[in-house]
DNA sequence: GACATGACCCGCG
DNA sequence: CCGCGGGCCATGT
């Protein structure tokens, strides 16, 4: 088991993700496009590690179609209902589709 | 260095 | 509207 620290990629993400204002949020789009990345997906995978939870606030990182995404490793399930519980708390509130409003988007 | 995985995105039918 | 397939980037084995 090697020791897997966070490497230079992973601190823009969480960088980035730690400039995100309360009550709002962004997507993994945006937030790879600020740190220079063309795939989202390689953002992700770094939110998913997330060894800095709660310190960053992964759970206002939204899908590009302002769906929830996942939270821990999950795509359905408890921790992405305490996710959408921490939006609602902050103000974000989920329409009937899942989704946030536009104008809760936070852009770079 | 190659293969497999993933909290994604986009286009097509 | 729904499902399928390909593409992209970084990480871990």
């Amino acid at each position: 088991m090697e020791k897997r620290e966070p490497t230079e990629f992973e601190q823009r993400v969480y960088d980035a993700t730690c400039r995100i204002p309360k009550g709002k949020v962004t997507t993994y789009k945006l937030l790879a496009a600020e740190i220079g990345c063309g795939s989202s997906q390689a953002v992700g995978q770094a939110l998913k590690r997330n060894p800095f939870a709660p310190e960053v606030p992964c759970h206002r990182v939204l899908r590009t179609d302002l769906s929830i995404g996942g939270f821990y490793g999950q795509t359905q399930g408890r921790e992405i209902l305490r996710k959408k519980k921490m939006l609602a708390d902050e103000g974000v509130e989920l329409d009937g589709h899942g989704r946030v409003a536009r104008d809760l988007v936070f852009e770079y």
